[in-house]
DNA sequence: AGAATAGTGTCTGTGAGACATTATAAA
DNA sequence: TTTATAATGTCTCACAGACACTATTCT
């Protein structure tokens, strides 16, 4: 049986959110080669005496440099080969992370950036095919599900949402048809009496994930 | 900089095809500890020296245990852990692949069974969980998609591609909506002159898909 | 009062499923 | 000629988008 030869196992995370009405990824500033001091998206390896898993190894990564845990994470996609890393043959499990901007930017953190996915420089490693591959699929989440509704913090007006599941889908919605199918959703209340005011005009009621839903996706039958 | 500790890095491959008009999976008997002698995935080492990405060790694999390579073929997902492995911490990248029943049953090679995928024994490792998520992956591209044509072989009668879509989505389809999404997916084009006679009645106009399609899934804008 | 957006009611075209009819080869 | 399934035409109901109208608050 012959022994295999090293391999270099790590996660990154692709945590995205909302700001300015733009779909943003967060980027983290390396403090280690390669590429010390560069953007990249945070990462790690995993350490097999103290992770149980991958998706552990995801939850520690987080912490130790956003120091939140994120209300979505999924794993994405592996990325793998002998060309991505100039350390060698390399693992990276992908993982695919949702969070309401607030959080982020009032935890400020310093070693962080925010920045729009449709205006991202080139990334070392295949940073930049991860992020694509992230954007592709809430992309594809956002079109029948409940998804989004984690870029949205706690409570929210009902044309926000509609905001950022445009921003996720990269196209206008109609309204009436996407208030139709939050409902059938049927994943949001309304906040009684909260309402919010943005202008000389009629406020907007506010409305909340039930909390039966708070740790689940919903999905449409048909989507928007 | 902290050395990482050793992680036993693999492929699994979950290679799908319709038996008896049934969704079924190829088991490959192990041929080294652990679980040696056991039916489990067909599955290998990573070689870091010989394997460009785990793409590459996919197929390498592939021809190694059953000797073809499939028409369709795409990374799964990725399960990881210090529990899912006698020898300890571990990465299965698993993959997915479709092939033509008839391409294996024809080939003959001894150590590969295929079974129902929802006949299963306890497999070792982790596999019924691999095999499970490939089973909702093909669940769910198929209600969109051309990817069950993968499983049809060259060519093949509108009411068997039907037989086919039913398999992979566990339940019956509507003849008439069927063969509308087939028209409106575009991939596929009659063979002129041929039919296939099963009884005694009229027989069926055979299908292939169109070249241009060959490599490539058509997904449908609102499902089947 | 006017402006501007929130929120809702109604209409219509598209499309999916139900049903029915025709087509065709084997027995 | 019967039988069984292939293949297609037609009807109807549901739903998505278009449009129009009402509601409400700030200026």
């Amino acid at each position: 049986m012959d022994i295999p030869q090293p391999i270099i196992s790590t996660v990154d995370i692709v945590l995205l959110l909302i700001k300015d009405e733009r779909l943003c990824v967060t980027l983290s500033k390396r403090d280690k080669d390669p590429y010390e001091n560069q953007e990249a998206l945070p990462g790690g390896y995993i350490h097999a005496e103290e992770d149980r898993d991958c998706l552990d190894a995801a939850v520690r990564i987080l912490r130790q440099k956003t120091g939140l845990l994120p209300p979505y994470l999924e794993q994405l996609k592996t990325f793998t080969g002998a060309a991505r890393d100039p350390r060698g043959w390399s693992i990276s499990v992908a993982y695919f992370a949702l969070v309401d901007a607030d959080l982020i930017l009032s935890s400020a953190n310093p070693g962080l950036t925010i920045c729009p996915v449709d205006a991202l420089r080139r990334l070392p490693f295949d940073h930049n095919e991860i992020i694509a591959a992230a954007v592709d699929r809430i992309r594809n989440k956002s079109q029948y599900s409940s998804l989004p509704c984690y870029l949205a913090g706690e409570t929210f007006s009902l044309p926000r949402l509609q905001k950022i599941y445009e921003a996720c889908l990269g196209e206008a919605l109609h309204k009436v048809s996407f208030r139709r199918k939050m409902d059938e959703l049927g994943v949001l209340e309304a906040v009684p009496g909260q309402t919010e005011s943005a202008g000389a005009h009629r406020p907007a009621q506010m409305y909340r994930l039930k909390s039966e839903f708070k740790n689940q996706l919903k999905l449409l039958v048909r989507g928007l």
